[in-house]
DNA sequence: CGACTAGTGTGCAACGATGTAAAGCCGTCG
DNA sequence: CGACGGCTTTACATCGTTGCACACTAGTCG
């Protein structure tokens, strides 16, 4: 049925071989021959056989980006940006989605699926540092996020603790001294919420504000819905603020819900600010001011370090953790800009490269 | 380096074949022996090799999903819901962005990457009924959209011109006689804007109401921003309006944003209702009202549709399109709905299947 | 003039799995 | 008792490519 490099062969008279190095641009090669060759590939509308070449040269060109879920805005910024990344290197991507569970964040390193790519770029949300052994595997593999430090890949994170302590600053600094968080995650120890949590607590202790526990909403899984809330219970309990620091944008979008739904004027009564600046935050009314972590940057480099790692031939590199510049966007949630004004950039938290050296397992 | 069926076989002390049998779940095998070959392949952790099976089955086991841009939350979601169906039909997603370029969309039918998968689920946005002659393939397809009808393939589409009828008149039932639209493409015959348009203006006869060309917005493009600038134009040029029917949410979230830069109170003094139920739409400040067009049956009929064709063998079914029912969904922004509650079900658009003879290429 | 190099082209043996067909080993039926 | 059919296992060829080694031609160098 299909056309292999057999009938491209036979009808331009040459070996298979001779096909197979036209195909692979193998430089020995008379250009008549090679121009008979393309002929019949295109008179025969010939395309190589992808299951053989896999088979044949053990390089599948795909890679997999595991996210919990692809209906959070953050995720498919992130695989979008990641696909284009990986679409101007010639390589394809595959998407897995692990609903933030244990199970399947679990088969997405040891599953069925797994050997179908040739490396992975991983987003993990449920595992976390006891689950280090599982992230001992023998493909190139890079971890995005803050759930697993130490493990033997490569690492790209953001610089959460100095951000979050930014945006809290960045709060204080307009005067306000309520300042809530929405989205805690009690009694973690690892993760964005912990660490963002850490960073909040930093900047109040500089700003010289005292630490409320009534001021800190918890929010299990970051939706719009969980926000909103989370919000909600501590407007019902009649905790007075004037400002909140969401952990993520669609927290704060959903918890903007609730004060709108409560009447209360944003940024008047409370400044509002999110984290992952999503595009979504440009719009919505107010215009929601965000902490930008980079994420294009993220992405380009995920691309980048899994790329190097699948090429790399001799000893293993040592593994590197990748922290990109974050920036804090500033715009009408927070008053730093009039109604329809563009955001403006607040500060800047620099990142850095650090090279770590892990025992290969 | 890999474990092989080989090396299994050694271990049970069978042939490779008998592992094989039992890796597929081939029935007549003796409980010892399958025992036995199972233990080898877990002491080994032996996985199959899907290349190597790929090459000999001629299946991949993969389906492409191709759509203009993750960023987007409808294809976003869309994804998530594809996934999820083909997922459970233990098949796996390769996604494709083509950002509504005619060259990528052409790719995709035709490029590098086609043969990696065993069959294509394509939303077109900028190929159209000229190109019919690019949809004639000879691998299982199945068309999203409205932009290609008549193509040699499966369909799913929407009920577009009964929903945008049944959303326009859901705004002249609440009282408004000025209703803008939003996201038109002029001198465009086919594609969701066309028909959405239709449905506008069948919906303005129906209510007896004129139509004036200036409250038409354009919007190549269907993004935030690009609402708020359409919307932003028709406010600025001083065009009165008393409701708003942007043709998707994008454009809505947009919309409602100038709406609120200009003053303007929704749904007080314009009502307010968008396309496609995203997410976002429950959560934006006042929730907005849209059309649900059934997004997760589109997704789960188009995988189960294209999964059909896959597994065919004998001669072709005819070609079926299917058009899953739509819903509007009224929440604030149209006044349906006080702050805080639930969006109200507010009609209800059926759709159906249909089969299409159309002589295979 | 023989040895070498660069340029072209080819044959063969894999890569790791599965489809086909067929071989044993029973028990049973006529 | 021989044929038959159900169960269980196996041998072998094969899917379509590419890596390796090598053959052959010319031109070049010492």
């Amino acid at each position: 049925m299909a056309v292999t490099m057999h009938d491209v062969a036979q009808r331009a008279g040459v070996s298979i071989k001779t096909v197979s190095n036209v195909v692979n641009g193998y430089p020995y090669i008379r250009a008549e021959t090679r121009q008979r060759v393309q002929s019949a590939i295109e008179d025969l509308g010939y395309r190589v056989n992808m299951s053989a070449r896999n088979l044949r040269t053990r390089r599948t060109g795909l890679i997999t980006l595991a996210v919990p879920e692809l209906s959070l805005p953050y995720f498919a910024e992130l695989a979008d940006s990641v696909i284009s990344a990986a679409d101007a290197a010639g390589w394809t991507v595959l998407i897995e989605q692990t609903s933030a569970s244990r199970e399947r964040e679990t088969e997405v390193l040891s599953g069925r699926r797994r050997h179908l790519t040739d490396g992975l770029i991983f987003s993990p949300l449920a595992l976390g540092p006891d689950d280090l052994g599982l992230f001992t595997v023998d493909f190139p593999m890079v971890i995005l996020g803050e759930r697993v430090f130490g493990a033997p890949a490569d690492h790209v994170t953001m610089n959460n603790v100095a951000a979050a302590k930014a945006a809290t600053l960045h709060l204080a600094s307009l005067g306000r001294r309520r300042i809530a968080l929405i989205g805690a995650h009690e009694g973690e120890q690892v993760g964005s919420a912990a660490l963002r949590t850490t960073g909040y607590l930093e900047g109040l202790a500089e700003a010289g504000l005292p630490h409320d526990p009534a001021l800190v909403g918890e929010a299990g899984l970051w939706h719009r819905s969980t926000g909103a809330e989370a919000m909600r219970r501590m407007l019902d309990d009649g905790t007075e603020i004037d400002a909140v620091f969401a952990l993520n944008d669609a927290l704060a979008l959903g918890a903007l819900h609730a004060l709108h739904a409560h009447g209360i004027d944003v940024p008047g009564q409370v400044a509002l600010i999110g984290f992952d600046d999503v595009d979504d935050a440009k719009y919505s009314v107010p215009a929601l001011s965000s902490v930008d972590p980079g994420r294009d940057q993220i992405a380009r480099t995920a691309v980048e370090l899994l790329l190097e790692r699948i090429g790399a031939t001799g000893d293993p590199a040592p593994f590197r953790r990748v922290v990109p510049d974050s920036r804090i966007v500033g715009r009408e949630s927070t008053g730093d800009v009039a109604q329809g004004q563009e955001g403006r950039l607040v500060s800047v938290q620099e990142g850095g490269i650090e090279t770590v050296e892990v025992a290969s397992g």
